[in-house]
DNA sequence: TACGCGTTGACACTCAGTGCCAGTGAGGGC
DNA sequence: GCCCTCACTGGCACTGAGTGTCAACGCGTA
């Protein structure tokens, strides 16, 4: 989670804090460079020119190119298995889902000024756009082995928690765009309420079992 | 489309008959590597020597090392958005959808030794997943603005279409999963049909305007 | 035969990504 | 204070992907 190199939390030891400076300093670099020339034009000896290390360096942060943009908000997701399991266990689907997605999105949209540059960089170049959606392949993963747990089936791999997963996945996927194509003039957290009122009746369908 | 090589169609020109020969040879050679010794273990120099051409022409037909493979696949989906369109007016969009995205599945059933080979390499892939989502990201944006065109809607960035062509397109993955899983004991129709079933609702959601 | 056109192979080049090693500085034990 | 460890760093060399360029070759046609 980024988190603008300001916040110095004290229990943090020197190397914690230096590795953090490090990280923060090519974060920024790269995404300026990036939104303002595009992805292919910015060569890595750039980034690291501006942010002062060397080329090696880089490498020790992040493992690609499209990582230093996509980990931004794939690091979002990260913990969605993580609250999806916190919900009650009555919860239907649909709620818990939404619940579990809307973190991610909220956090989104209270770093707009940033992730919104982000999110829109990712949208339009076809190389990141690979890069995170092979991210969120992992998040789809991880949802339906929770939501296989949840529910009790076998933890093999069943149609209904991967298919309830992936259409989760779509709502936050086609929220992020619009909100994207609307340049953040629309609320995120609204608009996957929005999604989630059509999708509901299909995550909570007696055909999944 | 992958057509074995065999079939050589008399109305092609000899230059369009030589390059299918040498597209088929290097599909070939490198899906049998890649199966073998994985993605990442195989060089494009090791699969133009198999297939007897220089490397420079390898990338003459081919844009990356990922895309000898995903092609396999991708080109199934290129033609989503003309059956979708030719799909009668009235329809519902879960049958309309649906009979979309069954053809690309059916045509992987219908060549299942090749095609499964060709699925499993890519889901258990990372870079390769990567690329084929990729892809499938611009199928998703076709059948949204078909879905739009069809419903009347303003072809701008509405929710519903982008939201129901991603569901549909998560119910296509989850059943391309399973059937990667089961090793091609189910019939990937079948599942399809039963993916439809639970998301049927959403998709003919009246919540959808 | 001669010309135009598309395909090919060879070469050189840029850039992403990795392995290796030596230097450096902070922190801890003596 | 001194030394030792350990994490981080930069520099270097190397592999492999992907691209631009050009000369050569083969086919169809005038």
């Amino acid at each position: 989670m980024y988190d603008d190199g300001v916040n110095h939390r004290p229990e943090m030891t020197l190397a914690e804090r230096k590795r953090r400076l490090v990280s923060d300093e090519l974060t920024e670099s790269a995404l300026q460079l990036l939104a303002l020339r595009g992805f292919d034009a910015v060569t890595i000896d750039e980034i690291v020119a501006t942010a002062g290390v060397s080329r090696r360096t880089f490498f020790r942060y992040f493992a690609s190119k499209e990582d230093v943009v996509v980990r931004f908000l794939a690091d979002m997701g990260a913990g969605m298995r993580a609250d999806l399991a916190e919900r009650p266990v009555g919860e239907p689907p649909s709620v818990a889902l939404l619940h579990a997605v809307r973190v991610p999105l909220a956090t989104c949209a209270a770093h707009s000024e940033r992730a919104l540059r982000v999110v829109q960089l990712i949208l339009r170049t076809p190389a990141l756009l690979g890069r995170f959606l092979e991210r969120q392949a992992q998040w789809r993963d991880d949802l339906a082995r929770e939501l296989a747990h949840r529910l009790g089936l076998g933890h093999e791999s069943a149609l209904y928690p991967r298919l309830a997963a992936g259409t989760a996945l779509a709502a936050f996927d086609a929220t992020l765009q619009r909100w994207s194509d609307a340049d953040g003039a629309e609320d995120p957290v609204a608009l996957l309420d929005r999604a989630f009122a059509v999708i509901a009746p299909a995550l909570d369908s007696p055909e999944g079992r």
